[in-house]
RNA sequence: GGGAGCAUAGCUCAGUUGGGAGAGCAUCUGCCUUACAAGCAGAGGGUCAUAGGUUCGAGCCCUAUUGUUCCCACCA
C-alpha cells in the first residue's frame, strides 16, 4: 500500500472493475431473496447538486448492505423527461436563435428537444457512477423511453375506458408573455404594492347600496355574482337579491359561500369565475355563469365592451377612471400582497379558464387510504403518515393536460367530420363510426407525474405482466423527498394497486434537504451550493458520502460544509493507516481462525465490542438510523480500535502475536465491511490487500455477532490508564518523559498480569509492587481503586498539601455517591416502584462506594 | 390562514420503553511514542428555550408561551 492515502489514484478503477464484473446487476433468483430499490428518477438533463449526491447516496448505502447480506439486491436506475422544464430550457435556446415553437412546428421541436436530451443525458449519470453507486446500469430507464409510451398509453387507454378520465373546465395559470400555462410549481408569489378600490354597487330596485373592495377592479366585466359568508348577520338580508353591476349594468345576484371570510375587506367579494381560481370553484357550486374577459395576450377581449383591446393595466385604470366618474368609487386604498408571476419572465400570472382533462381520484383513493392506513405502506418517519392521509381524504380529480409539446402527447384522437372521440392503445387511421381519415390527436401532453406515477411498475415491465415483477415487485423502500410526497409518492400508491394490484413499496423513507452551512436552502440564485465534484476532486468520493451521513438523521435537514468532508477524509485517512499498520503486522503471518486461537485481554476486549458493534449498527440499519451507524462506526474504529485496541496490540504480539495477527484481521475485516456501505472505495481498497479476502468485498458477507465473551478487566485497565495519564498531565509530566510507579495489590492479580499494557500506555517505565505493606503515600500520588492502589512518586512535583486536598476531593466525591444511593434507597416510593434491576444495581454501586470510602480514608491516615 | 418539525456545551448534533447530561469540532496544555501531526495524550465548558402539570423520579410524557424551519393554501 502508498505510504499516503491518495483517492483518485483507485476510485475510478476501483469501480470500473466492480462494473466488469457485474456486480450491481441483478437476476431472478429463486433461491435468493429479492431487495429491490426504484431510483426516483432525476431529470434527465440535470448535474449532480448535494441533494443528488445525499438521497442517492442513501438508496446505494441501503442496497450495499442488502447485497452483502446475500439478497438478490436490485437498485433500478432512471431518468425523468421533465416535460416543463426542459421545454422551457429549448424554448430559450431558440429565441437566442431568433427562433420560436410555433416557427419550427411541432415535429421539429421535438427534435430540438431530443437533441437537448442526447447533449445532456449522460452528465448525470456520469457523475452518479463518479458517486460510486452500485446501480444495475443495464436497466436505465427513461421515463420517455419505448416501455414507458406502452405503460402511459396503456394505462391512460385503461383509465378512459373506464370512465375515470373526462374533460372539465378548470382555471389555469397562463402566461401572457409565455403564451403558455405553467404549472403551481412555476408561479413565483412576490408581495406587491398595490391598493385596494372600494366600490359601490347598487342593490336592485332600491337606492341602497352594498360595498365590495378588490384588488382587480378589470376584472369586474367578467363578474357574475357578488358572495358573502352565509354566517354573516349583516348580510344575511341580501342573500338572494340583485344588484347591479356598474359600467356594464347588469343584474348580477348575492350569493352566500363559506369561502368568504366576514372580517377581511368589507365582507363582499366580486366573483369572477373565469379569472380566479377560487371564483371558479364557487361559480361551480353556484352555477354561475363564466364570462372570459381577457384574452390569452393578457388583453381585454370583446366581452368587455368599450374596454376591448387595451391590456389589463390599461383597462384596471380605465375602469377606476369610469367607476369614478360614475361616482361608484368610494376609496381608494394602499394594500399589498402576493401576486404570482411566471418564474421565467417575470410577468403577472393571469388566471384563465380551459378545457382540461381529470383522472376521477375517489375510486382511486380509496385503497391507496387503506395500505397506509394499516401500515402495509410504511412511512418510516411516522409525521408524514398522517399529512399523507389528510391530503387522499380530501383529494381532489386530478388535472392531467399541460399545454406543452414536450412529453407524451394525449392519445386522444378526434374525428373531424363526425366528431367521434377514438381512444385506443395504437394510434388509429381511420374513424371506427363514420369511416372518415380525417382524425387528428389532441394537442396537449400529459402532467410528468403521469408517467412518473408508475415508474416502480413500468421500470420492471408493466404492461406486460414480466417475471420480473413477479420476482421484484413490490419493491422494498423508497427514498425520496417530503416536497413531492403529495405529487409522486401518492401516485405510485395508488397506480400500482389499480394496475398491477400490489403497492409499489413497503417503506418510505422521506429523506431532509442539505442545506449550506448556515442553514440555508442551497440554490442556483443564490449561489451558495456547493458542487459535490468539487469536493470529491478535492477530497475523494469516500470522505464526500461519509461526510453526509456521519451523524445526521437522513429525515432532518442538515447542514453542509467544506469543513465536514475535511473531517471525513482526517477520519478515511485514518482508516488508510490503521489498514497499512494492520497489513505490516499479518503480512506473511499465518492467520488463524479467532476461536483457535489464544487470546489475550484486549483481544476479547475489542472482540466483544465489535459484536456490540455490530448489533447496534444492524439495529440502526433496520431502522434508517444510518447516520447514527455512522459515527458509531467511526467512534468504533479510531476511539476503540485505533487508539486502544492497536496500540494494546503492540504489547501483545511480542508474546502472542497468534492471537494478535489473528484479531487485528478478524476485527479489521469486520470493520471494513461495515463500513463498507458508506465509504465504497477505500474499503475496498484495503479488503483486496488482506491476506485472505473473497473476490471482492462488495459481495463480501455482512458480519455477524459470534458470542464473545465480554472482557471486563480491560475496561477496568483502561480507568487505570486514563487515570495514570490524567496524573501525569495534572502535574505537567511531559508524555516523553517516562516515570515508574508503585502498586499495591489487595486483591486479584489485574495489575500484575497487565504490567506491559500499563507501562506501554501510560508511559511508565518500571513497576514497583509493594508486597510487605510499606507506607508509600508520602510524596506519591495514590490513586485508589477497590482491589488496589496506584502510588505515583513525583518526588519533585508532588505537593503534600496538594496531594491532600486531592485525596479530599476524592472523598468528597465518594461521600456524595454514597449519599445520593442511600436517599435513593431510603425513599419508599423508589423502592416500592422502580425495577428492580435498577435498585439491584444502586445497591452493588452503594457497597462499592463503601468500600472505597475506607481505602481512601485509610491514606489520610 | 391550515398543518408538521425543531429548540441540549461557543459551533454541528446524539440522547433508544421516563432511572445519575454525551460525541465531534473549536479553545487551552503537553507530546514528531518506529500506521497516522490529516496524528497522540490530557483539561475546561451545559438552569437541556420559558412557565406550569403528571410521577418516587422529567432533556424525554401533558398543557400553554416564545423563537425558528418546512409543507400546503394564497385570500378578494
Amino acid at each position: 500500500m502508498d505510504k499516503n492515502y491518495e483517492p483518485k489514484s483507485f476510485e475510478k478503477d476501483l469501480y470500473n472493475h466492480w462494473l466488469e464484473k457485474a456486480y450491481f446487476k441483478a437476476h431472478i433468483n429463486k433461491n435468493k431473496k429479492p431487495f429491490t430499490i426504484i431510483m426516483p428518477p432525476p431529470n434527465i438533463t440535470s448535474k449532480l447538486h448535494m441533494g443528488h449526491a445525499f438521497q442517492e447516496t442513501i438508496q446505494d448505502i441501503i442496497i450495499r448492505r442488502k447485497r452483502m447480506q446475500g439478497y438478490e439486491a436490485l437498485w433500478l436506475p432512471g431518468t425523468d423527461h421533465a416535460a416543463i422544464s426542459t421545454e422551457a430550457m429549448v424554448v430559450n435556446k431558440l429565441a437566442k436563435q431568433g427562433l420560436t415553437k410555433e416557427m419550427l412546428g411541432r415535429e421539429k421541436f421535438m427534435e430540438h428537444i431530443y437533441e437537448w436530451y442526447d447533449q445532456y443525458k449522460n452528465t448525470i449519470i456520469n457523475q452518479f457512477k463518479q458517486m460510486g453507486f452500485s446501480c444495475d446500469w443495464d436497466r436505465l430507464a427513461f421515463t420517455m423511453d419505448e416501455q414507458n409510451c406502452r405503460a402511459v398509453r396503456q394505462t391512460f387507454v385503461y383509465l378512459y375506458k373506464k370512465g375515470w378520465i373526462y374533460k372539465g373546465k378548470r382555471i389555469i395559470n397562463w402566461c401572457p408573455h409565455c403564451k403558455s400555462s405553467i404549472s403551481d410549481a412555476e408561479v413565483e408569489f412576490k408581495d406587491v404594492a398595490s391598493h385596494f378600490w372600494h366600490i359601490r354597487y347598487q342593490i336592485e330596485g332600491t337606492n341602497d347600496y352594498i360595498e365590495i373592495a378588490t384588488t382587480r377592479p378589470e376584472t369586474m366585466l367578467g363578474d357574475t355574482a357578488v358572495a358573502v359568508n352565509p354566517n354573516d348577520k349583516r348580510y344575511t338580508k341580501l342573500v338572494g337579491k340583485n344588484v347591479i353591476l356598474p359600467i356594464v349594468n347588469k343584474p348580477i345576484p348575492i350569493i352566500a359561500d363559506d369561502y368568504v371570510e366576514m372580517d377581511f375587506g368589507t365582507g363582499m367579494v366580486k366573483i369572477t369565475p373565469a379569472h380566479d381560481p377560487n371564483d371558479f370553484e364557487i361559480g361551480v357550486r353556484h352555477n354561475l355563469e363564466v364570462i372570459k374577459v381577457i384574452d390569452e395576450e393578457g388583453k381585454m377581449n370583446e366581452n368587455a365592451g368599450k374596454f376591448c383591446g387595451m391590456t389589463r393595466e390599461e383597462a384596471r385604470d380605465a375602469v377606476v377612471e369610469e367607476l369614478k366618474k360614475l361616482g361608484n368609487l368610494v376609496k381608494i386604498e394602499d394594500y399589498s400582497h402576493n401576486v404570482g408571476h411566471c418564474e421565467r419572465c417575470k410577468t403577472i400570472i393571469e388566471p384563465l379558464i380551459s378545457s382540461q382533462w381529470f383522472v376521477k381520484m375517489s375510486e382511486l383513493a380509496k385503497p391507496a387510504i387503506e395500505v397506509v392506513e394499516n401500515n402495509k405502506v410504511r412511512f418510516v418517519d411516522e409525521q408524514y403518515k398522517k399529512s399523507y392521509l389528510h391530503w387522499m381524504y380530501n383529494i381532489n380529480d386530478w388535472c392531467i393536460s399541460r399545454q406543452i409539446w414536450n412529453g407524451h402527447r394525449i392519445p386522444i384522437f378526434y374525428c373531424q367530420d363526425c366528431g367521434e372521440i377514438i381512444v385506443e392503445n395504437e394510434d388509429p387511421t381511420v374513424c371506427p363510426k363514420c369511416g372518415s381519415h380525417n382524425l387528428i390527436q389532441d394537442e396537449d401532453t400529459l402532467d410528468t407525474w403521469f408517467s412518473s406515477a408508475l415508474w416502480p411498475i413500468s421500470t420492471l415491465g408493466y404492461p406486460d405482466k414480466t417475471e420480473d415483477l413477479k420476482y421484484f415487485y413490490p419493491t422494498d423502500v423508497m427514498v425520496t423527498g417530503r416536497e413531492i410526497i403529495y405529487l409522486w409518492v401518492a401516485r405510485m400508491i395508488f397506480s400500482g394497486l389499480e394496475y398491477v394490484g400490489d403497492i409499489p413499496f413497503r417503506d418510505i423513507v422521506i429523506n431532509g434537504i442539505v442545506k449550506d452551512a448556515n442553514g440555508k436552502k442551497m440554490s442556483k440564485t443564490l449561489g451558495n451550493g456547493t458542487d459535490p465534484i468539487d469536493m470529491i476532486n478535492k477530497y475523494g468520493v469516500d470522505s464526500l458520502r461519509f461526510s453526509l451521513f456521519n451523524g445526521i438523521s437522513i429525515n432532518a435537514d442538515s447542514k453542509f460544509s467544506e469543513k465536514k468532508v475535511e473531517l471525513s477524509r482526517n477520519f478515511i485517512n485514518k482508516i488508510w493507516n490503521a489498514g497499512k499498520y494492520v497489513l505490516m503486522q499479518i503480512e506473511g503471518k499465518e492467520i488463524k481462525s479467532i476461536d483457535k486461537v489464544k487470546l489475550s485481554l484486549a483481544d476479547k476486549w475489542i472482540l466483544y465490542g465489535l459484536d456490540k458493534l455490530i448489533a447496534s449498527v444492524d439495529k440502526k440499519f433496520d431502522k434508517y438510523d444510518i447516520g447514527m451507524a455512522a459515527s458509531e462506526l467511526e467512534d468504533f474504529f479510531w476511539t476503540k480500535f485505533c487508539d486502544w485496541y492497536i496500540e494494546a496490540s503492540k504489547c501483545d504480539k511480542q508474546t502472542n502475536e497468534e492471537g494478535t495477527v489473528a484479531t487485528l484481521y478478524y476485527v479489521l475485516t469486520a470493520l471494513l465491511k461495515l463500513l463498507h456501505p458508506f465509504i465504497p472505495f477505500i474499503t475496498e481498497k484495503i479488503y483486496l490487500e488482506l491476506p485472505i479476502h473473497d473476490e471482492s468485498i462488495v459481495i463480501s458477507s455482512w458480519p455477524k455477532v459470534y458470542g464473545f465473551k465480554r472482557a471486563k478487566d480491560f475496561d477496568l485497565l483502561m480507568e487505570v490508564i486514563k487515570s495514570i495519564r490524567n496524573q501525569r498531565a495534572e502535574k505537567g509530566v511531559p508524555d516523553n518523559k517516562k516515570i515508574d510507579i508503585i502498586v499495591t495489590e489487595n486483591k486479584g492479580k489485574l495489575i500484575h498480569n497487565s504490567q506491559e499494557y500499563i507501562k506501554r500506555l501510560a508511559m511508565v517505565e518500571n513497576i514497583v509492587f509493594n508486597t510487605n505493606g510499606t507506607k508509600t503515600n508520602d510524596n506519591c500520588v495514590n490513586i485508589v481503586f477497590n482491589d488496589f492502589e496506584i502510588h505515583i512518586p513525583l518526588s519533585s512535583m508532588v505537593n503534600k498539601k496538594e496531594e491532600l486536598e486531592r485525596l479530599n476531593k476524592e472523598i468528597e466525591k465518594t461521600k456524595f455517591e454514597i449519599d445520593r444511593s442511600e436517599k435513593l434507597l431510603s425513599n419508599q416510593g423508589f423502592v416500592n416502584k422502580a425495577p428492580a434491576k435498577l435498585i439491584n444495581e444502586e445497591k452493588a454501586k452503594l457497597e462499592k462506594n463503601k468500600q472505597l470510602l475506607n481505602n481512601l480514608l485509610s491514606k489520610l491516615q
